[in-house]
RNA sequence: GGAGAGGUGCCCGAGUGGCUAAAGGGGACGGACUGUAAAUCCGUUGGCUUCGCCUACGCUGGUUCGAAUCCAGCCCUCUCCA
């Protein structure tokens, strides 16, 4: 690989987010003259984006950080089709209320990592809505359609996956790839965007995409560039817990919640997602992921803050960090864990352990509150329960008026009687 | 349009009249061990007012004392042919 003169791309590859490029001199040369402008785009799908997404924010970020423009295109326009590239969720088709909703939710996200304006490189958001859906399909096929070669479609290995695997794709599949692609152009038109990003996964589209620009007579030469798709040393798609996604926004996920996720990284991944997850320096990096046995755990602390700062921000994160310190080293009580208020009068009519842990959010139901007691995995103040008939009182609380539900080790709920 | 195969719990996948809330695996959750890690071992994995009851094997009916299992119709997927 030849030496790299720009900032932005020595930076995506020492730190790890370069998996493919479609050209990194041509790249680095638009990039070290500060003519970058790039887009990922997102999906409205759900109110808030995950962990999966925060590898592109990340780039995005980087390449403001070092002179470039960044575009966050909300899909809008392509959510309405349904997202394709889940595989058995072919058709969920949501309605342009939620879809809306979805995209207001997503975007607050992004003013954490991005600056916007409409200096030469503030960041810009854009809805593919605004031109997608105004689209005529007969101009659209003669202008863009043309352009595609349906042998040529096939043989990208979104689609040959599921012809290999003998899987549905639908014909809306097949024009998702043409809307991604004419975005790209679409944009290139508007904002002089030259460069997408995303996952691995999205090597094909932006691929197709670049080819459509050339077809279409785009002057500038676009560009690829994709990141590895995150998974965990033992494999484990990343982001997914039993609770869910790890979402972004504060409504989905607590601060304190994201915080745990990132302090429970294995061992082996502490300096892959310090370099991809927070700003620290290299060195710096390189000094906490050198730090042998258990002392890693304060390399997974600073992993944790930085990550949440990023997101929640630098209070919100040194507080996560705060309750957790009083809650698994001191084994305390930390008044911020999330709380769950209980009336007198429901301590009164009397509460039942398991309606108590389902209230809290514990436990899916009675039962699964049931088959815990049973395992040892439910306490109250620190202690097992050991009958599913056992009563809540509000003198059960301690000193600080709250009552410590817990599961497992991990997760804790406070109940406190109002 | 014709011929064949198939639709089972979060996922994969067995089951072909009662012993089936449904084998086995994966995942997930809990316990032990640890470092709030990984690996390993153990347990759990539909719901409820839990010594019992209710809901579940694509949908709707039917046969039967009894159906995921048999029959009919419908919907959907896949393969081959047109």
């Amino acid at each position: 690989m030849p030496t790299l003169k720009s900032e932005f791309l020595q930076i995506m590859t020492e730190r790890g987010f370069v998996h493919q490029c479609s050209d990194i001199e041509g790249l680095d040369k638009v990039a070290s003259e500060g003519r970058a402008v790039a887009y990922t785009g997102y999906d409205c799908t759900a109110p808030s984006l995950h962990v999966g997404h925060l590898i592109s924010i990340m780039m995005l970020s980087w390449l403001q950080k070092t002179g470039g423009k960044p575009i966050a295109l909300m899909g809008g326009g392509t959510t309405r089709v349904g997202d394709p590239s889940g595989k058995d969720e072919t058709r969920q088709f949501r309605s342009i209320e939620e879809i809306d909703a979805n995209k207001e939710s997503i975007k607050r996200v992004f003013s954490n990592f991005l600056t916007f304006g409409s200096g030469k490189s503030d960041a810009l958001m854009v809805d593919n809505a605004e031109w997608l859906a105004s689209l005529n399909y007969i101009e659209f096929l003669r202008d863009v359609g043309r352009h595609f070669s349906v042998n040529r479609m096939l043989t990208m290995d979104s689609a040959k996956l599921r012809l290999d695997r003998e899987q549905e794709l639908s014909f809306i599949e097949f024009n998702y790839m043409l809307l991604q692609s004419y975005d790209f152009v679409e944009l290139n038109r508007r904002y002089g965007c030259n460069l997408q990003m995303g996952g691995s996964d999205q090597w094909g589209n932006i691929v197709i995409g670049i080819d459509l620009g050339r077809r279409m007579g785009v002057k500038d030469q676009l560009l690829g560039l994709t990141c590895p798709l995150l998974t965990t040393s033992s494999g484990a798609k990343m982001g997914k817990t039993a609770s869910g996604a790890v979402w972004l926004n504060e409504e989905q996920l607590s601060p304190y919640d994201y915080w745990q996720f990132w302090r429970n990284t294995e061992d082996a991944d502490v300096a892959r997602f310090l370099k991809l997850f927070t700003m620290l320096p290299l060195d710096e990096i390189a000094k906490l992921s050198s730090l042998g046995g258990s002392e890693i755990n304060e390399a997974k602390k600073t992993l944790a803050t930085e990550a949440t700062a990023l997101v929640h921000g630098r209070d919100k994160a040194e507080a996560a960090a705060e309750t957790a310190r009083k809650t698994f080293e001191q084994g305390a009580l930390a008044t911020d864990l999330p709380t769950i208020e209980i009336s007198s009068a429901e301590f009164d009519a009397g509460l039942g352990v398991l309606t108590a842990f389902v209230k809290a959010g514990l436990v899916a139901s009675n039962s699964e509150a049931r088959r815990q007691i049973q395992g040892g995995g439910l306490k109250i103040n620190d202690e097992a329960v050991t009958s599913d008939k056992a009563v809540i009182k509000a003198t059960d609380a301690v000193s600080n008026g709250v009552i410590k539900l817990s599961l497992g080790k991990k997760k804790h709920v406070l109940l406190k009687p109002v």
